[in-house]
Parts: structure tokens; C-alpha cells; sequence
DNA sequence: ATTGAATTTTGACAATTGTCAAAAAGCTTC
DNA sequence: GAAGCTTTTTGACAATTGTCAAAATTCAAT
């Protein structure tokens, strides 16, 4: 809990009742590898913070699971469309490996914002952080070669060939498995 | 503005007071078509409401532009990263048609996030639309044909060929204009 | 260590898309 | 409406990636 304190508080400074009133709220949550913590077609009701463990989003198309984000150590975790608009969830949300998360209930958090202009203000900017590295992210996904997506990934993920499967990886790539795999021999 | 005012107002309810004071901090600005809003290594230090006209974002990547966003009426535009960052921009903001804009400098906004909540709130909530839709399009961008991504573009801007080249919408797509001819061509 | 399952690699071929070049069609402006 | 510019289309070929099938490797559990 007290990495989760830290961690927001890169975002913005917190006084201290909102700080209480966080601690308050977040429940510690802790999974073990390959549980799901979402299914589609559930209403996502909660937001998490990924202590420690490694998570991924995919999605069920045409029988086939499309891996499109993942999820490590001081990232926040959730569906955020089923989340943001209380729909059912399109995605689902699975554990890699044995984790600790910390979860906040939609409500509780609603009404964390409407008494803390600091903590509105911290997932305003936190938002602003995951905006830009999602742009990021399309802007590789759209404009550069399977090759320069992989090398781009060992480059912000340095850990991810040992933390997530090949198959996972050229899913979330959005190439063919045995791609990635030449890939990799001529790298 | 009252265009402005009215598109904010479905993010989120505004106070009397807040109200008065955005309607306090944006300007008016005109441009004709093939201006720069935006040119890169500047720092970003506006957002823009597009109330009526066409433009679009790119990246000069190895001599060749790339289009990665088209912003049209009620949408807010800038480049994210640089004004979210304060560093300078690595893309391009070029009108595609006379537009008229409203703008409001970051210092000016920074200041009304800090004065009034219910702006903060506003500001947040426009993230999370913002967000949402930027992970639509990645989806698309990173998991879909060339074909379908076409036909997605058509279903959420069907305005789109009459407004933008068709170079233009390829470079978006991420395919050549040629490709995206053919395409056409076959549909 | 051995078995059995899951993951990764390799090979052959097909489909999609890119590149280069030239022709056709559309727009402006005089 | 003709000239000159830009945009779009078409053709031929090359490069990249996907698909299917089988072999090799890794991993976990006994």
C-alpha cells in the first residue's frame, strides 16, 4: 500500500486527508497466475493498481484471443471502457503470474473525486500520463514494421520475453506467431 | 463559443462562476486552409476547440509525412504530448480546410484546473472520452485489414472522403495510397 | 531421470501489401 | 476551354507476413 501511496504521488501532491481517505479505500487483492480478473460481458466495477505480478487485456474474436496490453509492476489495471462507461466489457483481464493488486471500487472512487479537488486532480494528470504513452503505443502499432514494434517493446519492457510468452507477445504485436519467432533468430 | 461552452457541458456540469472564466480565457482564432496551427520543435503551448473545419496531425518521418489523427467540428485539438509535456512537439497540426478554432493558453488552464473543480472535473472526464476512443483506434490500427480498417473509418466519419485527400486517409490507415485505391476500387 | 503437455522453431507456399513508373482524371487559373 | 498542376488509378513485380503442418525444444510433475 505505501508503493501505491508513493507511486501516486509522482503524479501530484496529496494532502493529507485525501492520502487517508485513499488508504481508506484501495483493498489489497492477491491472484494467482492465470485467474482472470475480469470476463467480458461483466460490468467492470473496480480499478486496480498492479503492485507486483503481470497482467494482460484481450479480447475474443473469431474464436481467437487477441492480446492488446499488458500490465506490470505500478500500473493500474482495469478494462477502462467498462470501467469509464459502467458497459459491459469487451476485454478480458488475465494474471501472468502470481500478483498483488490493490482495488478501488468505481463508487468509492466517484465519491473520492467529488470530495478531493487533489485527488480529481491526480487522475486528471495520471489520465494525461496514460494518454500519451497510448498514443505512443498506436502510433508504433500503425506506422512501423514488426521488426521495430518488437524492437521498441525489448526496449520498454526489457523484462517481457521472460515475463510473457512468445505467442502472447506476437499477439500483442499483432503478427503471426512463427513471425515473431523469425524475427527473433535474426535479431 | 457558445458552441464551445455547449460541447463542454456534456462532459460534465459547470458552475456559474467556471463558466464565466473559461468564457474569459478563450480566444478566437481563424485560419485558412493549409495553415499551421503547429509546426514541429515548438513547444505545444495551446489547446484548440475546432468549433468548424478540418485538420490533422503527422509526423515527418524520413522525408515522408505521416497522418496519424484528423480532428473536425467540436473536437478538441493539440499535440498531446507537447502540451501535456511542456517539451517540444514531434508532430505537425496542418488545417485542411478554413477552420474557425477557440484557444486556451496551457499557463490559462493551468490556472482555472487549480481554481475550480468542477473544471478539473471536466478536464478529467474529457480524458477519459479522449482515452477511450484513442484505445478504438489502436485496436483497429494494430489487430484489423487494411479493408476493414477503411470500412470503420467510412462508419465513424463518413464525411471523410469529401473532406480529406485520399494520400491523406492512406497515410492514416497506415497503407499506401495505392493500396488504398485498389480498395476503394473494390468496394 | 522420464513422461506428457505446452511452447517455440522451421519449411513450403499463398495472400497481402509496398514500390516504382506511367497513365488517367480532377482542379485552377488564365 | 486549354495549360499546368495535383490527385487518383492502374500495371508489373518485389518484399513482407500469414497459414498450415511437422519437428524441436522447454517446462512441470511425477
Amino acid at each position: 500500500m505505501q508503493q501505491l501511496l508513493q507511486h501516486i504521488k509522482l503524479f501530484a501532491p496529496l494532502s493529507e486527508e485525501a492520502e487517508q481517505a485513499l488508504y481508506d479505500c484501495f483493498e489489497q487483492v492477491v491472484c494467482s497466475k492465470n485467474q482472470h480478473l475480469l470476463t467480458e460481458g461483466k460490468i467492470c466495477r473496480h480499478l486496480y493498481f498492479l503492485e507486483k505480478g503481470a497482467l494482460r487485456g484481450y479480447y475474443n474474436i473469431d474464436g481467437k484471443e487477441i492480446t492488446h496490453w499488458f500490465g506490470f509492476d505500478n500500473d493500474f489495471v482495469t478494462s477502462f471502457h467498462s470501467f469509464i462507461t459502467q458497459e459491459p466489457s469487451v476485454e478480458n483481464l488475465q494474471l501472468l503470474e502470481g500478483s498483488i493488486l490493490w482495488s478501488i471500487s468505481k463508487d468509492k472512487l466517484t465519491e473520492l473525486l467529488n470530495r478531493f479537488h487533489d485527488i480529481e486532480r491526480l487522475v486528471r494528470v495520471a489520465y494525461e500520463n496514460y494518454y500519451i504513452r497510448l498514443e505512443e503505443r498506436y502510433v508504433n502499432a500503425q506506422f512501423k514494421t514488426a521488426t521495430e514494434r518488437y524492437e521498441q517493446l525489448l526496449k520498454d519492457a526489457p523484462h517481457i520475453p521472460d515475463r510473457v510468452s512468445l505467442g502472447h507477445i506476437a499477439s500483442y504485436l499483432g503478427i503471426s506467431q512463427e513471425t515473431l519467432s523469425r524475427i527473433r533468430s535474426r535479431l
